[in-house]
DNA sequence: CACGCATACTCATGAAAGTGACTAGTCACT
DNA sequence: AGTGACTAGTCACTTTCATGAGTATGCGTG
């Protein structure tokens, strides 16, 4: 039950229409959390059913109604409840992890080929988030942004969005270096 | 559909029995891969219905009885299969980012326990898989090991899982340091 | 000698997440 | 005039995940 909190988060700092939040979460922009268009939708229409959020109906002229949604003050306090009890820690949950656990009985070659795929997304999505970090805090230097800056809730999780596919590049990048070293090694031998 | 080769994965290098993978796969000891006992006695009766393991009964005197399995070469074609196939990458999902996301409108001591709590755990499990990195690499350097080692795959995942633990916790350490630093400004002014 | 804890599992149920397909209009390009 | 991409969503369905409880035995600790 952590969608509708990451809906509600998405939400605070400005009015988005279903739409928009739905590009927010889908795959490679979302720095916190990721869901489908589906998901999001159904969230949203529980949400406002509840009344932690509310909907009101933009009409648009060259392109179908939108409706926007802001958060509630009962959604707030629902958020700081949230909030207040411990989090429970995720676990790294990846297809490519469970590739390499196996390693040793694969190819080396599919798994080379695997590695510098997740490499090379890897290395696509950090750049993205350090592009979005950079519009954050605008002429600023980061200390000082950090510092006085307007928002900093999604500047710290789109760092850490970062730093996480950073880690999976070089990740990537030592495994696919220890997968040939072994294979010279065992070509020697 | 990838706990399925999580579990075939945990039994390419041991024969183990059912209690000693959801051991494995128990939270807090996972490297690669987490789930719930039931899933794992649940996926293993399927593969084993699929012929992608094979099990045997152990007759145990002072506890009961138990079953050992092993992948067979069904199951190792199966995972070949699966590794040939693109991964698909997985993304952040942490209650935590979510909190840290809406920052600016929660209650910054409330938040500030939130990442305590959780910079205290990614220590203690970065700990963890650092004693499990030095057990399997054993009298050995590190460089050497991964050359000339006998099984590099859940070392490699098992790094994986310190560094993203250690990501985690200097996050943490980092947003408390912004979140009080602001507090502090905010009091000056 | 009662209590909790470890081994070794199973069953039932519900909540959450993911997948595919589908509507319907606008815009730009070919 | 047709194609695909973008906006803005909805419906139906399945898989996966999580929870709580239950069974049975033995072992050590206070």
């Amino acid at each position: 039950m952590a969608l509708r909190h990451a809906v509600l988060a998405a939400l605070l700092d400005e009015e988005l229409s279903g739409y928009q939040v739905t590009k927010a979460f889908a795959a490679g922009v979302a720095n916190f959390w990721h869901a489908l268009p589906q998901q999001v939708y159904a969230e949203l229409a529980r949400l406002e059913k509840e009344g932690l959020v509310a909907g009101r109906e933009v009409v648009q002229v060259a392109r179908p109604n939108k409706r926007l949604f802001r958060v509630t003050g009962e959604g707030l306090a629902e958020l700081e409840s949230f909030a207040s009890a411990a989090a429970k820690p995720s676990f790294l949950r990846e297809d490519l992890l469970v590739q390499v656990q196996a390693a040793d009985h694969l190819d080396t070659d599919v798994l080379i080929d695997r590695l510098t795929e997740r490499y090379a997304f890897a290395e696509a999505k950090a750049a993205l988030f350090e592009e979005q970090l950079r519009a954050m805090r605008g002429e600023r230097g980061e200390a000082e942004f950090l510092l006085h800056g307007a928002r900093v809730g999604p500047y710290l999780t789109c760092r850490r969005g970062r730093d996480f596919e950073r880690a999976n590049r070089d990740w990537c990048r030592d495994a696919v270096e220890v997968l040939r070293a072994r294979r010279e090694a065992r070509a020697d031998s």
